[in-house]
DNA sequence: TTACAGGTTCGTGATTCCTAAACACATGGT
DNA sequence: ACCATGTGTTTAGGAATCACGAACCTGTAA
């Protein structure tokens, strides 16, 4: 993973580059994309009028934007993976039940991809929305996933992203990490206190295949203060590892 | 629009008939999308690999799959476009009074996108999603949208995309469908009365911004037995302007 | 009118991509 | 055990493509 094509086509980097770009810039002209990704001009506008009659780009009002295309794709993506589909309602149900956030988060070339969340009606109002990528090690979601992955995977995915520290509560060591996902395997949950946003704790559980590979995670995400004791401690873990347990269950048998 | 970049950059063009074969093919091999897209196998090998390396696309037992990295694009293209937003809350009010399927469509590069699709109980089944692309013609929200573009673009749009029929009812005859336009603003509603799909009707009405501009358009589907009369007549499209107007209303003071 | 900023076009040289052919690796049949 | 067949992957070289600077429009502000 993260491994380099050997015969890359630059063309390529080139245009995510400008699509992201555009993303970025919520819009863009020519010239801004120029110096924001130093090109030459006139390379910008071939690509950008080759994506425009791809019809991926569309110009309006003097800007280009991208276009509707993705929403096709984006929309592909999500319901092409069943766990999205199996899971869904059951995070409606825990968020109903829990008033909190609840996650769905899926690992992919080493980081984690949130799939799906549904907001309790307390929910914290944390900006991170559907299709947000975040580093495994600091968040619950990402240790339960990591604590099932092999052990040459973990250091893989720790070699090519690194531990950077989200706030002083963060794992920073990689030993440390490692007892903390032999304990996640043990007691079959993983606690995220304050480790990637401060303030907000967060209790996770994996969703495993019949081989007891990770597809996925699922966590409820709420305010430290309300989550203590009990309710952290049992409750919500059992919660979660019921509903886990139903999806699983309904993925291999469909 | 259509018209074709003066130096096009082919690669653009070759990675995205990769990605949507990718997408057409649920995931595929080299040697498959090689003789789907009839390119020498290294070519398509070397454009995986940089599109994995990129993270647009995952390898996933032994088939590329697209990434979720467009997931977030999809989003983020939905999200970005304010009408959306606005427009979400009054689908789902209608949705819920008709109990029928309530569309929100968008005009992009001479077609119509479906941006929104609410189902009511009694919806009907028709396949059909958010990102899905139609032609303008055929559709009665295609048709709110064109009455309200200057006659120059209806032109345009129609010699690109011809005039297909996709039913019997479908109008094949340009100047039928201008007289079908003048009804329609006169009128201020649109019909589809099974051109698209047998035994489908459906009443839309436009979206317009204060320069009488179609920014979109807005409709309620339902099968031809239940789309009668009064209802037909009356009730919808009053339900649909008035819904409509709220629209246009909190797009401009916002 | 001029000046300016942005978009668009053009032409050229060098890089980059395309391609065929060979290689590696797995699978399954005989 | 062997070969046949089907993958994905690597390599190397020539040809086409893209990168790039400069010139050209087109609108807007001074």
């Amino acid at each position: 993973m993260g491994k380099k094509a050997n015969n890359p086509v630059k063309s390529i980097v080139t245009t995510f580059n400008i699509v992201q770009a555009l993303r970025r810039l919520d819009g863009a002209g020519v010239t801004e994309l120029a110096t924001e990704l130093d090109l030459p001009k006139s390379s910008v506008y071939n690509y950008l009028s080759t994506l425009e009659q791809e019809e991926y780009v569309v110009k309006r009002d003097g800007k280009y934007h991208l276009g509707l295309r993705f929403l096709d794709l984006g929309r592909y993506v999500r319901e092409r993976d069943e766990l999205y589909e199996t899971a869904r309602p059951e995070l409606e149900s825990i968020a109903a039940e829990t008033d909190e956030l609840v996650n769905l988060l899926v690992e992919e070339h080493g980081q984690g991809v949130y799939v799906c969340r549904v907001r309790g009606d307390q929910a914290v109002n944390v900006a991170a929305s559907t299709g947000h990528r975040v580093s495994l090690h600091n968040t619950g979601l990402g240790k339960a996933i990591l604590a099932y992955l092999p052990e040459e995977r973990v250091d893989e995915i720790l070699d090519e992203h690194g531990m950077e520290a989200a706030t002083p509560h963060s794992i920073t060591d990689r030993e440390e990490l490692k007892r903390e996902l032999d304990r996640i395997r043990e007691e079959e949950v993983a606690y995220d206190r304050e480790e990637r946003i401060d303030g907000l704790c967060c209790v996770a559980v994996p969703i495993l295949d019949p081989d007891d590979r990770p597809i996925g995670s699922l966590s409820v995400a709420g305010p430290t203060s309300r989550m203590k004791r009990d309710r952290l401690e049992t409750r919500l873990p059992e919660l979660l590892a019921s509903a886990a347990n139903v999806i699983e269950l309904n993925l291999t048998y469909s």
